[in-house]
DNA sequence: ACCTGAACACCGTTCAAGT
DNA sequence: ACCTGAACACCGTTCAAGT
């Protein structure tokens, strides 16, 4: 269907690493992961291989370049609700807590993945692959700036926002996808029921050898998950005020 | 070079999905993701695609089968540190801590990803392709378990267990393959001299963008990935006994 | 400097045919 | 029931040739 689909309306704009990124990024969310392929590509920028690798080294490199555009996007939000100290001097906005500032720039990697299921799968090769890499210390940096306005000391700086980084990247990761998921597998089924079949999946288990995730198997029927990564988010943010308080408790071995 | 080796050597042993597996894990322990394919698994396994297609539906089935054969070894050690109640009822040893228990399970799948740096990326593909299969439930139930031990009401089971196997996966994930890529990328470089170059990569990023990432660039030197994975667990377990207390303190929304 | 497109090596998967 | 192996469709990548 739709028989070899000739995009050549707009021949015009030039051919662009920009571009390309682009087409990329439309395509692993239109078609998923096996999706993109140099073949879509040069059909919906019309265009040849050749031109495709003449601003991209290969198709790693394509990945990083789509995964590094869209982690830049969900990092550099600055939504309404947290107010860093404006480039325009006037009507100093109430400065929302460090906390509510990493719950947001959490949130926002969060939304990004529901948004591009493919990220949890490309965070994680991006991150094992290169973590001098442009993506990891994007991250990093946006919570960790956070992070300093906290009241942790110096020394554990790094510790705590690898925790936080690890925490978001995971939880954002795998739950994120489910509602992914959830669309992908069964077209017309909706969230409620998704979470009713791995409910019963999981009630469906041996007892002897699953005793625990049989019995939280209704707890995931009506949880939200939005609301679940936070309430993580702000586990890992109590254990930190806990450990890191104001009199410097020395660590009894 | 090594024109063709025939491994005719033990077509005795019959063919298996078991085997299958195994030789899968073997070939992406050694020759990395991108070794995995049929060619090289039927020429190890001395036989043609077809029998392999006998055993196992596609290359995920077989990506998924590996991946949970890893999994559920990693999760299944019961090592000398934790003692839960043994089989054999005499020598109470004294219990270990679910808090231990839960560093011993974190641990055990922090090494798994480090023997098997593939692991970290096939994780991610796995949870996020179907929660409902082997793999999730797996790691849910061996931390979920201890979790059960904690003084942690049963309404938060569910969120607390889900937090703990989100932190461990997203460190275990990225901390693990950075000792993996440091051998990957240059074969005689140690360890050290690795963490140096991502060091001095970070202290050469823009001041005015990357501040934080910056000036904790040098305490990623000496720091021991083990060590810092196992602080990053402890900080969620102090969040999760501050959080819940004896006192059932109420929201105070 | 930027693009074309045929060609190459390689991959996952199928299937008629064997035992 | 289990295995063989040729064949197919498709993929990432290259490169001589164009402008």
């Amino acid at each position: 269907m739709a028989t070899r689909t000739r995009r050549s309306q707009r021949r015009t704009e030039a051919l662009s690493r920009e571009r390309i990124v682009e087409a990329a990024v439309e395509l692993l969310d239109t078609a998923g992961e096996s999706g993109l392929t140099f073949r879509a590509l040069t059909e919906r920028l019309a265009t040849g291989p050749g031109a495709i690798y003449w601003h991209v080294a290969n198709k790693d490199e394509l990945l990083a370049a789509a995964t590094d555009a869209v982690v830049a996007a969900a990092v550099a939000v600055r939504p309404a609700a947290e107010a860093l100290p404006t480039p325009s001097p006037e009507e100093p906005e109430p400065p929302a807590s460090p906390q509510d500032g990493i719950r947001t720039v959490a949130l926002g990697l969060f939304d990004a993945i529901v948004r591009h299921p493919w990220l949890a799968t490309q965070l994680a090769a991006q991150l094992s692959r290169s973590p001098w890499g442009t993506v990891t210390p994007r991250i990093f940096e946006s919570i960790g700036q956070r992070v300093r306005a906290l009241d942790v000391p110096e020394s554990s700086w790094f510790t705590v926002a690898s925790a936080l980084v690890h925490y978001v990247l995971g939880a954002a990761g795998q739950n994120a996808v489910n509602s992914a998921s959830a669309r992908a597998l069964a077209p017309g089924v909706d969230r409620a029921r998704f979470l009713d079949t791995v409910s019963a999946a999981w009630e469906g288990l041996d007892p002897d050898e699953y005793p625990f995730t049989r019995a939280v198997a209704d707890q995931i029927r009506g949880h939200d998950d939005r609301e679940q990564f936070l309430a993580g988010v702000d586990l890992v943010l109590a254990g930190i005020t806990a450990t890191h308080r104001r009199e410097p408790r020395p660590a009894q071995e």
